[in-house]
DNA sequence: CTTGTTATTGTATGAATGTTCAACAGTGAC
DNA sequence: GTCACTGTTGAACATTCATACAATAACAAG
Protein backbone atom coordinates (compact mmCIF):
# COMPACT_ATOMS: atom_id res chain seq x y z
CA UNK A 1 0.00 0.00 0.00
CA UNK A 2 0.99 3.35 -0.83
CA UNK A 3 2.49 5.51 1.89
CA UNK A 4 -0.31 8.58 2.45
CA UNK A 5 -0.17 11.43 0.80
CA UNK A 6 -1.57 14.35 2.90
CA UNK A 7 -3.86 16.82 1.21
CA UNK A 8 -1.51 20.11 1.54
CA UNK A 9 1.80 21.24 2.94
CA UNK A 10 1.64 22.67 6.61
CA UNK A 11 3.89 25.67 6.80
CA UNK A 12 5.12 27.56 9.89
CA UNK A 13 2.79 30.65 9.87
CA UNK A 14 6.44 32.21 8.89
CA UNK A 15 7.27 30.55 6.15
CA UNK A 16 3.70 31.07 4.51
CA UNK A 17 3.63 34.68 5.03
CA UNK A 18 7.06 34.15 3.26
CA UNK A 19 5.53 32.35 0.11
CA UNK A 20 2.50 35.11 0.36
CA UNK A 21 5.25 37.60 0.01
CA UNK A 22 7.30 36.91 -2.72
CA UNK A 23 4.49 35.35 -4.51
CA UNK A 24 2.90 38.96 -4.24
CA UNK A 25 6.15 40.43 -5.92
CA UNK A 26 5.88 38.01 -8.74
CA UNK A 27 2.28 38.73 -9.70
CA UNK A 28 3.33 42.28 -9.00
CA UNK A 29 5.88 42.54 -11.39
CA UNK A 30 4.12 40.88 -14.25
CA UNK A 31 0.63 42.69 -14.12
CA UNK A 32 0.93 45.63 -12.46
CA UNK A 33 -1.29 46.35 -9.23
CA UNK A 34 -4.01 45.12 -11.72
CA UNK A 35 -2.69 41.84 -10.62
CA UNK A 36 -2.42 41.95 -7.25
CA UNK A 37 -5.22 40.08 -6.22
CA UNK A 38 -6.31 37.47 -3.68
CA UNK A 39 -6.77 34.74 -5.98
CA UNK A 40 -3.96 35.28 -8.03
CA UNK A 41 -1.84 35.53 -5.41
CA UNK A 42 -2.68 32.42 -3.82
CA UNK A 43 -2.40 30.45 -7.25
CA UNK A 44 1.24 31.29 -7.84
CA UNK A 45 1.78 31.18 -4.06
CA UNK A 46 0.45 27.21 -4.33
CA UNK A 47 -2.27 27.99 -1.23
CA UNK A 48 -6.27 28.23 -0.92
CA UNK A 49 -7.90 31.72 -0.99
CA UNK A 50 -8.37 31.51 2.64
CA UNK A 51 -4.60 32.09 3.88
CA UNK A 52 -4.19 35.47 3.36
CA UNK A 53 -6.41 37.27 5.25
CA UNK A 54 -4.91 34.41 7.96
CA UNK A 55 -1.76 35.61 7.73
CA UNK A 56 -2.12 39.04 7.49
CA UNK A 57 -5.49 40.14 8.10
CA UNK A 58 -6.59 41.66 4.93
CA UNK A 59 -5.24 42.57 1.91
CA UNK A 60 -3.37 45.99 2.04
CA UNK A 61 -1.71 44.35 4.98
CA UNK A 62 0.10 41.94 2.49
CA UNK A 63 1.10 44.79 0.40
CA UNK A 64 2.81 46.88 3.62
CA UNK A 65 4.75 42.98 4.33
CA UNK A 66 5.55 43.65 0.38
CA UNK A 67 6.92 46.81 0.87
CA UNK A 68 8.91 45.94 3.89
CA UNK A 69 10.62 42.76 2.27
CA UNK A 70 11.32 45.25 -1.09
CA UNK A 71 12.83 47.65 1.02
CA UNK A 72 14.88 44.98 2.79
CA UNK A 73 16.45 44.06 -0.19
CA UNK A 74 17.25 48.41 -1.26
CA UNK A 75 18.94 48.52 1.68
CA UNK A 76 21.28 45.55 1.30
CA UNK A 77 22.76 46.88 -1.48
CA UNK A 78 24.64 49.48 0.71
CA UNK A 79 25.48 46.70 3.21
CA UNK A 80 29.45 45.54 3.54
CA UNK A 81 29.95 49.20 2.30
CA UNK A 82 32.09 50.98 4.89
CA UNK A 83 31.93 54.73 5.29
CA UNK A 84 35.65 55.42 5.57
CA UNK A 85 36.90 52.83 2.60
CA UNK A 86 34.11 53.21 -0.16
CA UNK A 87 34.84 54.63 -3.14
CA UNK A 88 31.97 55.97 -5.95
CA UNK A 89 31.82 53.34 -7.61
CA UNK A 90 30.97 51.31 -4.72
CA UNK A 91 28.68 53.33 -3.62
CA UNK A 92 26.72 53.86 -6.92
CA UNK A 93 26.80 50.57 -7.68
CA UNK A 94 25.24 49.88 -4.46
CA UNK A 95 22.48 52.25 -4.89
CA UNK A 96 21.78 51.24 -8.51
CA UNK A 97 21.75 47.79 -7.82
CA UNK A 98 19.94 47.06 -4.32
CA UNK A 99 16.28 45.88 -5.01
CA UNK A 100 16.17 48.23 -8.15
CA UNK A 101 18.64 46.95 -10.73
CA UNK A 102 15.90 44.57 -12.49
CA UNK A 103 13.35 46.23 -14.66
CA UNK A 104 11.15 43.41 -13.40
CA UNK A 105 10.64 45.39 -9.99
CA UNK A 106 8.95 48.42 -11.41
CA UNK A 107 5.62 47.65 -11.25
CA UNK A 108 6.26 46.92 -8.15
CA UNK A 109 7.49 50.20 -7.03
CA UNK A 110 4.53 51.93 -8.88
CA UNK A 111 2.19 49.95 -6.56
CA UNK A 112 4.08 50.87 -3.33
CA UNK A 113 4.70 54.52 -4.03
CA UNK A 114 1.05 55.10 -4.80
CA UNK A 115 0.14 53.21 -1.47
CA UNK A 116 2.32 55.08 0.13
CA UNK A 117 1.16 58.58 -1.13
CA UNK A 118 -2.37 57.86 0.23
CA UNK A 119 -2.08 55.08 3.07
CA UNK A 120 -0.55 57.29 6.45
CA UNK A 121 0.54 54.04 8.00
CA UNK A 122 2.95 53.19 4.78
CA UNK A 123 3.97 56.77 4.67
CA UNK A 124 5.22 56.61 8.19
CA UNK A 125 6.90 53.10 7.31
CA UNK A 126 8.55 55.09 4.30
CA UNK A 127 9.81 57.79 5.81
CA UNK A 128 11.51 55.72 8.49
CA UNK A 129 12.98 53.54 6.03
CA UNK A 130 14.32 56.20 3.95
CA UNK A 131 16.17 58.20 5.97
CA UNK A 132 18.35 55.27 7.17
CA UNK A 133 18.94 54.90 3.48
CA UNK A 134 19.55 58.40 3.03
CA UNK A 135 22.09 58.78 6.70
CA UNK A 136 24.21 55.83 5.36
CA UNK A 137 24.77 57.28 2.15
CA UNK A 138 25.38 60.83 3.75
CA UNK A 139 28.35 59.33 6.03
CA UNK A 140 29.92 57.46 3.32
CA UNK A 141 29.62 61.28 0.88
CA UNK A 142 31.03 63.09 3.22
CA UNK A 143 33.80 60.56 4.30
CA UNK A 144 34.87 60.68 0.69
CA UNK A 145 34.87 64.20 0.29
CA UNK A 146 37.07 64.84 3.20
CA UNK A 147 39.56 62.73 1.71
CA UNK A 148 39.39 64.74 -0.88
CA UNK A 149 39.95 68.23 1.06
CA UNK A 150 36.73 69.51 0.27
CA UNK A 151 33.45 69.84 2.54
CA UNK A 152 29.93 68.68 0.93
CA UNK A 153 26.64 69.14 1.89
CA UNK A 154 26.05 64.77 2.51
CA UNK A 155 22.55 64.79 2.88
CA UNK A 156 22.13 67.05 -0.57
CA UNK A 157 24.29 65.04 -2.00
CA UNK A 158 22.81 61.89 -1.31
CA UNK A 159 19.00 62.94 -2.19
CA UNK A 160 20.91 64.28 -5.36
CA UNK A 161 22.38 60.86 -5.96
CA UNK A 162 19.18 58.99 -4.69
CA UNK A 163 17.00 61.35 -7.18
CA UNK A 164 19.25 60.71 -10.39
CA UNK A 165 19.32 56.98 -9.72
CA UNK A 166 15.65 56.59 -9.23
CA UNK A 167 14.52 58.74 -12.34
CA UNK A 168 17.63 56.89 -14.35
CA UNK A 169 16.43 53.46 -13.57
CA UNK A 170 12.22 54.44 -13.96
CA UNK A 171 13.27 56.20 -17.33
CA UNK A 172 14.72 53.06 -18.14
CA UNK A 173 12.51 50.77 -16.85
CA UNK A 174 9.63 52.12 -18.81
CA UNK A 175 11.43 52.47 -22.15
CA UNK A 176 14.46 50.08 -22.66
CA UNK A 177 15.98 51.38 -25.78
CA UNK A 178 16.43 54.73 -24.16
CA UNK A 179 19.59 54.07 -22.55
CA UNK A 180 21.85 51.18 -21.65
CA UNK A 181 22.67 50.20 -17.84
CA UNK A 182 26.38 51.05 -17.63
CA UNK A 183 25.50 54.34 -19.41
CA UNK A 184 23.04 55.38 -16.38
CA UNK A 185 25.88 53.86 -13.98
CA UNK A 186 28.58 56.40 -15.97
CA UNK A 187 25.96 59.10 -15.20
CA UNK A 188 25.66 58.60 -11.94
CA UNK A 189 29.35 58.17 -11.21
CA UNK A 190 30.55 61.74 -13.24
CA UNK A 191 27.77 63.25 -11.19
CA UNK A 192 29.00 62.49 -7.82
CA UNK A 193 32.83 62.95 -8.65
CA UNK A 194 31.68 66.38 -9.70
CA UNK A 195 29.62 66.80 -6.51
CA UNK A 196 32.69 65.18 -4.41
CA UNK A 197 35.28 67.39 -6.05
CA UNK A 198 33.10 70.59 -5.27
CA UNK A 199 32.47 70.53 -8.79
CA UNK A 200 28.55 71.29 -7.87
CA UNK A 201 28.88 73.86 -4.59
CA UNK A 202 26.68 71.35 -2.07
CA UNK B 1 -45.97 77.57 -16.33
CA UNK B 2 -42.00 77.64 -15.96
CA UNK B 3 -39.79 76.68 -18.98
CA UNK B 4 -39.15 73.32 -20.04
CA UNK B 5 -35.89 71.90 -17.83
CA UNK B 6 -34.12 69.71 -20.13
CA UNK B 7 -33.23 66.09 -18.70
CA UNK B 8 -29.34 66.88 -19.58
CA UNK B 9 -26.87 68.86 -21.62
CA UNK B 10 -26.05 67.76 -24.41
CA UNK B 11 -22.70 68.43 -25.82
CA UNK B 12 -20.40 67.54 -28.89
CA UNK B 13 -18.46 64.98 -28.83
CA UNK B 14 -15.04 66.51 -27.69
CA UNK B 15 -16.29 68.56 -25.14
CA UNK B 16 -17.97 65.29 -23.24
CA UNK B 17 -14.62 63.83 -24.37
CA UNK B 18 -12.62 66.75 -22.72
CA UNK B 19 -14.70 66.16 -19.74
CA UNK B 20 -14.45 62.76 -18.57
CA UNK B 21 -10.61 63.15 -19.27
CA UNK B 22 -10.48 66.04 -16.59
CA UNK B 23 -13.19 63.80 -14.38
CA UNK B 24 -10.24 60.90 -15.32
CA UNK B 25 -7.39 62.67 -14.11
CA UNK B 26 -9.29 63.72 -11.14
CA UNK B 27 -10.12 60.25 -9.69
CA UNK B 28 -6.28 59.40 -10.49
CA UNK B 29 -4.96 62.00 -8.68
CA UNK B 30 -7.27 61.39 -5.34
CA UNK B 31 -6.94 57.51 -5.10
CA UNK B 32 -4.41 56.14 -7.70
CA UNK B 33 -5.20 53.37 -10.09
CA UNK B 34 -8.15 52.15 -7.43
CA UNK B 35 -10.28 55.14 -8.32
CA UNK B 36 -10.20 55.02 -12.02
CA UNK B 37 -13.38 53.04 -12.15
CA UNK B 38 -16.21 53.48 -14.66
CA UNK B 39 -18.71 54.88 -12.27
CA UNK B 40 -16.26 57.17 -10.29
CA UNK B 41 -15.11 59.06 -13.55
CA UNK B 42 -19.09 59.45 -14.76
CA UNK B 43 -20.26 60.84 -11.39
CA UNK B 44 -17.23 63.09 -11.40
CA UNK B 45 -17.82 64.12 -15.04
CA UNK B 46 -22.05 64.40 -14.23
CA UNK B 47 -22.50 61.69 -16.71
CA UNK B 48 -24.34 58.59 -17.12
CA UNK B 49 -22.03 55.02 -17.16
CA UNK B 50 -22.84 54.63 -20.64
CA UNK B 51 -20.57 57.40 -21.95
CA UNK B 52 -17.06 56.22 -21.32
CA UNK B 53 -17.52 53.36 -23.83
CA UNK B 54 -19.93 55.09 -26.28
CA UNK B 55 -16.83 58.39 -26.90
CA UNK B 56 -13.77 55.80 -25.93
CA UNK B 57 -14.38 52.32 -26.82
CA UNK B 58 -13.39 50.95 -23.59
CA UNK B 59 -12.17 52.10 -19.84
CA UNK B 60 -8.47 51.53 -21.72
CA UNK B 61 -8.82 54.02 -24.33
CA UNK B 62 -9.67 56.97 -22.24
CA UNK B 63 -6.49 56.14 -20.26
CA UNK B 64 -4.70 56.12 -23.20
CA UNK B 65 -6.45 59.79 -23.84
CA UNK B 66 -5.33 60.50 -19.85
CA UNK B 67 -1.64 59.88 -21.28
CA UNK B 68 -2.02 62.33 -24.29
CA UNK B 69 -3.91 65.07 -22.16
CA UNK B 70 -1.18 64.83 -19.30
CA UNK B 71 2.17 65.05 -21.93
CA UNK B 72 0.27 67.68 -23.71
CA UNK B 73 0.86 69.56 -20.77
CA UNK B 74 4.29 68.63 -19.97
CA UNK B 75 5.60 69.65 -22.82
CA UNK B 76 3.65 72.86 -22.71
CA UNK B 77 6.65 73.64 -20.02
CA UNK B 78 8.70 73.99 -23.04
CA UNK B 79 6.93 76.18 -24.79
CA UNK B 80 7.77 79.60 -25.42
CA UNK B 81 11.57 78.31 -25.15
CA UNK B 82 13.71 79.50 -27.89
CA UNK B 83 16.75 77.49 -28.00
CA UNK B 84 19.46 80.43 -28.76
CA UNK B 85 18.38 82.69 -26.19
CA UNK B 86 16.79 80.29 -23.54
CA UNK B 87 18.98 80.52 -19.92
CA UNK B 88 19.57 77.38 -18.00
CA UNK B 89 16.90 78.65 -15.68
CA UNK B 90 14.45 78.82 -17.84
CA UNK B 91 15.22 75.32 -19.03
CA UNK B 92 15.02 73.75 -15.53
CA UNK B 93 12.05 75.64 -14.37
CA UNK B 94 10.03 74.46 -17.96
CA UNK B 95 11.01 71.16 -17.45
CA UNK B 96 10.13 70.60 -13.10
CA UNK B 97 7.35 73.15 -14.16
CA UNK B 98 5.12 71.22 -17.09
CA UNK B 99 2.55 69.31 -15.88
CA UNK B 100 4.80 67.83 -12.87
CA UNK B 101 5.12 70.67 -10.56
CA UNK B 102 1.83 69.70 -8.91
CA UNK B 103 1.76 67.02 -6.85
CA UNK B 104 -1.58 66.43 -7.86
CA UNK B 105 -0.54 64.25 -10.90
CA UNK B 106 2.02 61.76 -8.81
CA UNK B 107 -0.88 58.80 -8.88
CA UNK B 108 -1.53 60.06 -12.61
CA UNK B 109 1.84 59.43 -13.54
CA UNK B 110 2.53 56.26 -11.76
CA UNK B 111 -0.61 54.84 -13.40
CA UNK B 112 0.27 55.76 -16.61
CA UNK B 113 3.47 54.22 -16.39
CA UNK B 114 2.36 51.15 -15.14
CA UNK B 115 0.19 50.88 -17.94
CA UNK B 116 3.22 51.72 -20.67
CA UNK B 117 5.36 49.20 -19.41
CA UNK B 118 2.75 46.60 -19.64
CA UNK B 119 0.71 48.20 -22.97
CA UNK B 120 2.56 47.71 -26.31
CA UNK B 121 0.58 50.61 -27.65
CA UNK B 122 1.00 53.11 -24.88
CA UNK B 123 4.24 51.92 -25.03
CA UNK B 124 5.28 53.35 -28.88
CA UNK B 125 3.24 56.11 -28.36
CA UNK B 126 5.33 56.81 -24.63
CA UNK B 127 8.61 56.75 -27.25
CA UNK B 128 7.45 58.96 -29.73
CA UNK B 129 6.48 61.83 -27.19
CA UNK B 130 9.03 61.18 -25.24
CA UNK B 131 11.86 61.77 -27.95
CA UNK B 132 10.37 64.48 -29.19
CA UNK B 133 10.83 66.40 -25.57
CA UNK B 134 14.44 64.82 -25.40
CA UNK B 135 14.99 66.77 -28.77
CA UNK B 136 13.90 69.84 -28.03
CA UNK B 137 15.46 69.89 -24.62
CA UNK B 138 18.71 68.49 -25.89
CA UNK B 139 19.06 70.99 -28.71
CA UNK B 140 18.84 74.05 -26.06
CA UNK B 141 21.42 72.85 -24.01
CA UNK B 142 23.74 72.10 -27.11
CA UNK B 143 22.97 75.32 -28.31
CA UNK B 144 23.69 77.26 -24.47
CA UNK B 145 26.85 74.80 -24.64
CA UNK B 146 27.96 76.73 -27.82
CA UNK B 147 27.67 80.02 -26.25
CA UNK B 148 29.71 78.85 -23.38
CA UNK B 149 32.49 77.87 -25.67
CA UNK B 150 32.52 74.01 -24.87
CA UNK B 151 31.02 70.85 -26.49
CA UNK B 152 28.88 68.83 -25.18
CA UNK B 153 26.25 65.62 -25.73
CA UNK B 154 23.00 67.37 -25.71
CA UNK B 155 21.09 63.68 -26.00
CA UNK B 156 23.29 62.75 -22.88
CA UNK B 157 22.39 66.12 -20.98
CA UNK B 158 19.12 65.75 -21.33
CA UNK B 159 18.55 62.57 -20.26
CA UNK B 160 20.34 63.40 -17.18
CA UNK B 161 18.18 66.64 -16.18
CA UNK B 162 14.74 64.93 -17.42
CA UNK B 163 16.18 62.15 -15.22
CA UNK B 164 16.92 64.01 -12.03
CA UNK B 165 13.90 65.90 -12.40
CA UNK B 166 11.65 63.15 -12.60
CA UNK B 167 13.29 61.60 -9.44
CA UNK B 168 13.41 64.87 -7.41
CA UNK B 169 9.66 65.35 -8.07
CA UNK B 170 8.77 61.76 -7.11
CA UNK B 171 10.84 61.58 -4.12
CA UNK B 172 8.91 64.90 -3.26
CA UNK B 173 5.42 63.88 -4.14
CA UNK B 174 5.63 60.84 -2.27
CA UNK B 175 7.04 62.61 1.34
CA UNK B 176 7.01 66.09 0.88
CA UNK B 177 8.69 66.37 3.96
CA UNK B 178 11.78 65.54 2.50
CA UNK B 179 12.45 68.92 0.11
CA UNK B 180 11.82 72.32 -0.45
CA UNK B 181 10.79 72.49 -4.29
CA UNK B 182 12.98 75.33 -4.79
CA UNK B 183 15.75 73.13 -3.47
CA UNK B 184 15.10 70.76 -6.14
CA UNK B 185 15.16 73.60 -8.44
CA UNK B 186 18.52 74.36 -7.13
CA UNK B 187 20.13 70.81 -7.37
CA UNK B 188 19.07 70.82 -11.20
CA UNK B 189 20.86 74.07 -11.91
CA UNK B 190 23.63 72.85 -10.30
CA UNK B 191 23.75 69.80 -12.51
CA UNK B 192 22.87 72.03 -15.80
CA UNK B 193 25.32 74.40 -15.43
CA UNK B 194 28.23 71.85 -14.43
CA UNK B 195 27.43 69.97 -17.32
CA UNK B 196 26.97 72.85 -19.62
CA UNK B 197 30.58 74.32 -18.71
CA UNK B 198 32.18 70.93 -19.62
CA UNK B 199 32.57 69.89 -15.88
CA UNK B 200 30.96 66.74 -15.81
CA UNK B 201 32.68 65.57 -19.01
CA UNK B 202 29.33 64.71 -21.22
C1' DC C 1 -3.10 5.67 20.09
C1' DT C 2 -5.35 9.93 21.75
C1' DT C 3 -5.77 14.70 22.02
C1' DG C 4 -5.29 19.65 21.28
C1' DT C 5 -3.69 23.21 18.48
C1' DT C 6 -3.92 25.64 14.45
C1' DA C 7 -2.69 25.82 9.53
C1' DT C 8 -5.47 24.98 5.63
C1' DT C 9 -9.27 24.44 2.60
C1' DG C 10 -13.13 25.78 -0.24
C1' DT C 11 -17.73 27.36 -0.45
C1' DA C 12 -20.73 31.19 0.41
C1' DT C 13 -21.67 35.99 0.14
C1' DG C 14 -22.46 40.51 -1.21
C1' DA C 15 -20.37 44.36 -3.21
C1' DA C 16 -18.15 46.30 -7.18
C1' DT C 17 -16.45 45.84 -11.67
C1' DG C 18 -16.57 46.84 -17.32
C1' DT C 19 -19.52 46.38 -20.99
C1' DT C 20 -23.92 45.87 -23.71
C1' DC C 21 -28.03 47.63 -25.42
C1' DA C 22 -32.61 49.33 -26.33
C1' DA C 23 -35.11 53.29 -25.38
C1' DC C 24 -35.00 58.26 -24.92
C1' DA C 25 -34.29 63.11 -26.06
C1' DG C 26 -31.71 67.28 -27.53
C1' DT C 27 -30.56 69.64 -31.78
C1' DG C 28 -30.36 71.41 -36.27
C1' DA C 29 -32.01 70.91 -41.19
C1' DC C 30 -35.73 71.39 -44.05
C1' DG D 1 -44.15 70.89 -37.65
C1' DT D 2 -41.44 66.85 -39.22
C1' DC D 3 -37.46 64.32 -39.65
C1' DA D 4 -32.92 62.23 -39.17
C1' DC D 5 -28.97 62.17 -36.45
C1' DT D 6 -26.63 61.10 -32.52
C1' DG D 7 -25.49 62.22 -27.71
C1' DT D 8 -27.41 60.36 -23.53
C1' DT D 9 -29.51 57.48 -20.18
C1' DG D 10 -29.96 53.67 -16.95
C1' DA D 11 -31.13 48.97 -16.30
C1' DA D 12 -29.31 44.39 -17.27
C1' DC D 13 -25.54 41.27 -17.45
C1' DA D 14 -21.77 38.30 -16.51
C1' DT D 15 -17.43 38.70 -14.12
C1' DT D 16 -14.44 39.37 -10.64
C1' DC D 17 -13.36 40.98 -6.30
C1' DA D 18 -12.16 40.71 -0.88
C1' DT D 19 -13.67 38.69 2.99
C1' DA D 20 -16.15 35.48 6.37
C1' DC D 21 -16.58 31.16 8.14
C1' DA D 22 -17.36 26.35 9.29
C1' DA D 23 -15.34 22.08 8.27
C1' DT D 24 -11.07 19.54 7.69
C1' DA D 25 -6.60 17.71 8.50
C1' DA D 26 -1.57 18.04 9.57
C1' DC D 27 1.40 17.71 13.23
C1' DA D 28 3.42 17.75 17.87
C1' DA D 29 2.83 16.41 22.61
C1' DG D 30 1.63 13.13 25.86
Amino acid sequence: MAARQPKFERLTADMRRERLVEASINCLAVEGIQGFTVDAICREAGSSRGLIVHHFGSKDALLAAVYAEVFQSLLAGLDGIDPETATPEALVDGVLSGGFQDRKYLNVWLALWGEISVNPGMQAEHRKLNAMFREKLALSLEAMAKQRGTAIDGYGVAILLISLADGLWLQQSIDQSLLASDRAKELCLKVVNAALSGGLNL
